[in-house]
RNA sequence: GGCAGGGUAGCUCAGGUGGUGAGAGCGCAGCACUCAUAAUGCUGAGGUCGCGGGUUCGAGUCCCGCCCCUGCUACCA
């Protein structure tokens, strides 16, 4: 059994999840429940980012001890994430001792394998007296702080400690050039190289007067930067330093939102080449959720919740828009409309429909029993097709791809039916034409369980139960190829998808 | 500014190395069917392939120029 070891990017505990986030989420769990389906032996790894100054802010707001917020959003966002069905086997959160050890472990390894890779030196930026913190370009307008335009900005010196990130890049180039670490898609892989070969900065990695964070190995003073700190989490969920770690380490994947591939593919593995350890085989950087074409902004008035997009048609629902419709790799539009069009277009009409009219036919015809027939007619090797197209898209993460897969045997079944017109065929008294034709739609309606598990686990499970499978041997991609519908008793489907939920909108 | 990727039917997009009538899905219009969540199938309407030049017997498909959009441009999650 092959080891997978797959991660999500860690969430800031300063407000609640919303849809991009859980787009990756989503995705990212679509990923652990397909190499579970292929037989891996997944471990699938999310939690939060706990450190950070907007942590702090967010408690201060609102008037309670940044622990205690902190334990607050922990729960919150587990519970969303819950909600969106995501199977993840572990939950790390940076305020865990285990992470603590982790980050001081890893930072122990660079001294031992390099250290001239850590050092210290003055950072010089422009200071806020307001807010207490260095400004970066983007946080300053006209010469001033956006949150304090009526003081000065006073250029500061701070002793901070370093790591030494530019002497990593030109190694760094090599091994996403020889595919030992993979960075996709292209387009975010180009990005990194360019970068790379533009040369690096060094940069710091502590900060002084800033207590809420990890207290830096020998520098009580300082505490660890939050994005250096971050990082780490993939490691620490693994019992690094603990022996054993390694069964888990290296990842198979990281995915994260192309915002930050920086860390991801530049100063996370500089850091790990550091201290001697190895890189995770594989960063994937998605895009990001629209709305209405333009950028989600909460201050803009334009983020959806994520309350909402739940109960517009349930989790399933939306898991399957998001990435059919968004997608897993550029960036992709969100709208009510178009959830609607799919919803009832894909899932009612489509998928659905095919479930209850087949099911029906089943159950009117045949009593619900699957006769015996050959696995060999035009669906069935449609079927095969799917499943073939299927895998090969879902090997190289492209979960639209997958969905299309499936879905284009949902059309093909569908055709099916009205070229074998089993109505007919019951009223001719053609017995064994009917077996075949039912049988193999049974057998189709399976493997579209198949495919669509990763994506709507709930879908597949009252898919197959109603095939009169038994959940106790949970489905294997094998049984794929002839599907062990025969003798089953199948039963009629409530509607997987129901229409009347679509007036109760927004 | 620099680098990268784009602008093809109302919408979302396919269209390696140029070659008979430019495609898919959704949406729309007709027809058919009745097993089904008034679902499904078939047929059809719909396009200056961003703009202007050029190469070629022949260009969404190559070259030049221009217009527009998006991403990245380092210590920000």
């Amino acid at each position: 059994m092959a080891k997978f070891y797959l991660t999500t990017a860690i969430d800031y505990a300063n407000a609640d999840p919303h849809l991009g986030q859980a787009l990756e989420k989503i995705g990212a769990d679509a990923i652990a429940r397909y190499r579970r389906l292929r037989g891996d032996d997944v471990h699938f790894l999310m939690g939060m980012d706990e450190h950070s100054q907007s942590v702090v802010q967010a408690a201060e707001e609102n008037q309670v001890p940044p622990q205690e917020w902190v334990d607050r959003m922990a729960v919150r966002f587990e519970e969303f994430y819950q909600r969106l069905e995501c199977s993840h086997n572990d939950w790390i959160r940076t305020t865990e001792p285990r992470h603590r050890r982790a980050v001081e472990a890893l930072l122990g390894g660079i001294r031992e394998h390099n250290p001239d890779d850590l050092f210290i030196d003055t950072y010089e930026g422009l200071y806020c007296s307001g807010c207490e913190e260095f400004k970066q370009e983007s946080q300053i307008a006209d010469g001033r702080c956006t949150e304090h335009p009526t003081l000065d900005l006073v250029p500061k010196k701070e002793e901070n400690h370093f790591f030494r990130l530019s002497r990593h890049g030109a190694e760094l180039v090599r091994l996403i050039q020889s595919g030992e670490f993979q960075v996709e898609p292209a387009i975010r892989r180009n990005e990194i190289v360019r970068l790379l070969e533009d040369g690096l900065q060094d940069i710091s990695i502590s900060r002084s007067r800033f207590p809420w964070g990890i207290p830096f190995p020998g520098d009580p003073d300082h505490t660890v930067y939050v994005w250096f700190d971050a990082l780490i989490n993939y490691l620490s969920a693994t019992g690094f330093p603990d022996a054993g770690y390694e069964r888990l380490w290296p990842a198979q994947l990281h995915v994260i939102g192309k915002g930050i591939t920086r860390f991801h593919c530049v100063v996370w593995p500089a850091m790990l080449r550091s201290a001697g350890l190895p890189l995770p085989r594989k960063v994937w950087a998605h895009g990001y959720v629209q709305w209405e074409g333009a950028k989600m902004s909460k201050t803009a008035g334009t983020a959806i919740s994520l309350e909402s997009a739940l109960e517009r048609h349930g989790p399933d629902s939306l898991r399957y828009f998001l990435l059919r419709e968004v997608g897993f790799e550029a960036d992709g539009n969100f709208t009510w409309e178009r959830f609607d069009e799919r919803y009832v277009a894909d899932l009612a009409d489509g998928l659905g429909n095919l479930a209850s009219r087949s099911l029906a036919m089943l159950v009117k015809y045949r009593e619900g029993v699957v006769s015996t027939t050959e696995n060999t007619t035009s669906l069935d090797q449609a079927g095969l097709d799917a499943l073939e197209q299927y895998a090969t898209r879902m090997d190289v993460l492209d979960l639209r791809g997958g969905l299309e897969a499936a879905w284009s045997l949902v059309g093909r079944a569908n055709q099916y039916i009205v070229e074998t017109a089993p109505w007919t065929l019951a009223k001719e008294g053609r017995g064994a034409e009917l077996d075949t034709a039912l049988g193999t739609l049974a057998r189709c309606l399976y493997r579209l369980a198949l495919m669509v598990s990763p994506f709507m686990p709930g879908t597949a499970a009252r898919l197959r139960d109603a095939l009169g499978q038994d959940e106790a041997s949970p489905a294997a991609w094998e049984s794929g190829v002839a599907p062990p519908v025969e003798g089953s008793r199948t039963r009629r489907i409530q509607a997987l998808f129901p229409k009347e939920q679509r007036a109760k909108t927004i």
